[in-house]
DNA sequence: TGCAGAAATTGGTTGGACCATTGAACCACT
DNA sequence: AGTGGTTCAATGGTCCAACCAATTTCTGCA
């Protein structure tokens, strides 16, 4: 007796306006940043209603896969294709010092990772990319005494983008967001990250002699710094908080 | 010259309605499984139209939050707080062998950490836990001949459960399905796994033993072993595909 | 009491209307 | 030429009222 009987589809109305959409979006080959078709055009292509039309691109909002301008369109902002898979993370309370910890704890493991993996994979064109966002950021943290945090971040990701798997760059950009939550209010730690300075050379240096134990090595360095700054910057806020 | 200006927030309406529903949910401490109000009650509480309830609603639906049953109503799927912070992930295209060798090296940066924390912070009842969904797993090995998947998959997740560190668990259950989709085909590989099977216990004694660099060492085995399946299921295939 | 059918409830869809914002075209003035 | 203002069409945002479809609840008959 065969049991698997796959479930009967009745009605999927918005499901299927996205998956059309993402064809048609396949078919034209659209990128980011290109403008789709207005609300009312899809509505009356595809003959559904136009509230149907939007609720399914409400959803394609939601997962950041495009962004609506009112008065103007509708943009793609990344790429779609039909066999996208989602996985939509939503953590609460990320406003405390254990939840910064619990987001550096992922940034450990998969920074540790992605530096090895970026040794090992990294092309010249790669080395060359990440070199010139250190030097970048080296700069910026020469002239501006320290604050250095954006530039830093691209650091970061041109090393997760070196490392041959988007999944890497994807994740760790999604917390991205909750990493700057405290990097703007550094619990009272005015050099807050100043420690860490010196292993993105040390990182980088491994990177392009192509050593992934050493740069995983370098890249733990670095996590471990910060954690140290934040713990002490925690320390810091509870003795001010007792006043 | 301030040439920063932020853009000034005028309407945001669905936002308002996500924004009023979450403090709802947190006022009457409605956890996963319970019904919230009907769009129409909810439409005429707030002053907007069913429509924009509506929208509201169809982001919380596709980030996982909110389930919606026709006839019946609607209910949470997860607990929702004011302070959460959403990080949807879409990645194309996993279904091929590239897309599957990714998540297995996300899946090796954060089961290794996983391990090696549960090591340190696992009490008696989280070993006693992990070690009941190894016992049951152990035994569906060996009565179902290899066929442990669901089980096998129950033991990690307990594993990352223990770690003390929510995130863990939430970004692999985010990316389970991802993982199943090729633990059902496996490429071919009839005993796809079994090589793997010992690990577990030997990342179980490690933690058990609050050896946080032996479980690290055990769960990287685990994967590689893992990793060395699918590349041969690979080389089955495209043997198979020549004819 | 048990259960089939009616009725109410609830999310899903439709069509139409109007509002608010945007951007382009046009125009007057300097 | 360029600056600023006006008009106007296009577009997303909101609203309304009705109906459809699935589900749940109630009702009344056997």
């Amino acid at each position: 007796m065969t049991d698997f009987l796959p479930p009967i589809q009745t009605t999927a109305r918005d499901d299927a306006v996205l998956k059309a959409l993402a064809g048609f979006v396949m078919q034209e080959k659209l990128g980011p940043g290109e403008k789709l078709p207005t609300e009312r055009i899809l509505a009356e292509r595809l003959k559904v209603s136009r509230n149907t039309v939007r609720e399914a691109l409400t959803r394609w909002e939601g997962l950041g896969l495009v962004e609506r301008r009112q008065g103007s369109g509708t943009y793609l902002k990344a790429a779609v294709s039909l066999d996208m898979l989602h996985m939509p993370l939503t953590l609460a309370g990320g406003n405390d010092f254990a939840g910064l910890m619990s987001t550096l704890e992922i940034r450990r493991a998969l920074e540790a990772e992605a530096a090895a993996l970026c040794a090992v994979r990294a092309g010249k064109a790669e080395i060359a990319e990440i070199e010139r966002k250190l030097d970048i950021m080296e700069e910026a943290f020469q002239t501006r005494a320290g604050m250095s945090s954006d530039e830093d971040w691209e650091f970061h990701q041109a090393i997760f983008r070196a490392s041959g798997n988007p999944l890497f760059e994807q994740i760790i950009a999604a917390m991205y967001e909750l990493f700057h939550r405290f990097w703007e209010h550094p619990l009272g730690v005015r050099d807050f990250g100043h420690a860490s300075f010196p292993y993105h050379r040390t990182i980088f240096n491994c990177i392009a002699a192509h050593d992934p134990e050493g740069a995983r090595a370098e890249a733990l360095k670095l996590i471990a710094t910060v954690e140290d700054d934040l713990k002490r910057g925690a320390a810091n806020l509870k003795l001010s908080d007792r006043k």
